[in-house]
DNA sequence: CACACCGAAACATCCGAGGTCTTCTGCAGG
DNA sequence: CCTGCAGAAGACCTCGGATGTTTCGGTGTG
């Protein structure tokens, strides 16, 4: 195994065994390497690499932490894989988030404070009669954030951060736009905040339910003309 | 921004765009350093952490690939992220979990194939009468891997891997060996497995809800227990 | 007390030199 | 013609040092 490698798994036992805290800052380059065996250069790979998952920080003219390894931090890295999935696991993501949204948003009508229910209801207004593409993305990103925020647990509201990326959301839409669904999808958001809003979570998670299924098989639909439309692609 | 970290937006965006397809070979070091206008050491810290992530492929001799990108292989890093959480935070993964597992298991009794589930029933007896904690680990894993295998959906079975990962499972093993829930396991792995034999969805999701519900109890108590041993720790 | 300057500390980047591993090639033998 | 074994080439691995950049903290002045 290359020292790289080692040099990893020997921060993470560093970590992991509490020998490093989070938040607490390493030994710099040079002392950190010759305590591990290897050059800085190798060193620097495997903080690099670190870095990416966000596990550490690197601070130019300061030095290198530990992050908080919170929840939402460490499974924020996930985003960045998802980003790499191609338009054909589209759909199983979507059936993960199928299982997700509607218990999510079940939880967050037990959970939620008066206070995030108002912020929530506001962000339905938000949206002019003709929004751009981006800031429907943006909008619907931000409802269901709010939402999973308010399940209480912060593992399963960044997991379906990740899920819902993007990538992922920005390709859903620009199917949705193409088929004038705006306007069923805004009513569904409304009925999901009037849900949660009157600590339903029955009716949330039906309603959550719903929508997801919607924005599946509406996909299903996109994806299969796009199929029709290229068929001997690929 | 550093230009380790452009040079990963960069090769990201090659693979993304399709320039790079899975299973391709980069440019050897020196010549894509070069591309992309830094030095090969900087470039390799790139690399290395696209590494991590399983996005690239490096075999000493040879040269840098793209891996295949399929969902199990990028969520298989995930499992990395999650050993770095704390028992404070296990509880929230398990909820997670306990969303997902009923949800694979209702789709595993509607898809999986005769063989199988003989297969999964083969699991249940392998068992001995008095197993080590690593036995009882493994074979947990294993018939639970099965079944969210069996549910067809790559992305939920690597999802659902990542969080019963080892560590976690330790964790809670150790938990529960200590009040003797051995035996009360086993017969709701059977029961899951009857379930799914019979082609039962709802039963099935039923009894795979009682079993995570039920190691999410003990768990729970277990961490309560020893919050009491040590109540004034950290 | 507030602010600007300066030097030390630490990371960022680059370069070039060996070392090691894998693969391919060419040749001899069956 | 097929097989098997050096040998060479290609590619990554590791190292050490030199130089640039950024940040932090102390210092001195108004």
């Amino acid at each position: 195994m290359p020292v790289t490698d080692v040099a990893i798994d020997k921060i993470k036992d560093m970590i992991i065994s509490g020998e490093l805290a989070p938040g607490d800052r390493l030994p710099k380059e040079a002392e950190l390497a010759q305590r591990l065996g290897l050059s800085r250069s190798s060193l620097r790979e495997a903080v690099k690499a670190l870095c990416l998952i966000r596990v550490l920080d690197v601070r130019q003219g300061d030095g290198t932490y530990v992050t908080s390894l919170e929840p939402n931090l460490l499974l924020d890295a996930m985003t960045f894989v998802v980003d790499f999935h191609r338009d054909d696991t589209v759909l199983d993501f979507l059936a993960v988030r199928r299982i997700l949204e509607p218990a999510a948003t079940a939880m967050a009508a037990l959970h939620m404070s008066d206070e995030d229910i108002a912020e929530l209801g506001a962000m339905l207004g938000e949206l002019e009669d003709a929004p751009t593409v981006e800031a429907l993305v943006a909008n619907d990103l931000q409802f269901h954030r709010k939402i999973a925020d308010g399940s209480g647990n912060p593992v399963l509201c960044s997991l379906l951060d990740s899920l819902s990326g993007p990538t992922t959301r920005a390709r859903v839409w620009r199917g949705l736009t193409q088929e004038g669904a705006v306007a069923k999808t805004r009513e569904q958001h409304t009925a999901i905040y009037e849900a949660i809003a009157a600590h339903e979570p029955e009716l949330a998670r039906s309603w959550a339910t719903v929508h997801v299924a919607g924005v599946e098989q509406w996909l299903r639909n996109a994806l299969g003309s796009a199929d029709e439309d290229a068929p001997a692609a690929s």
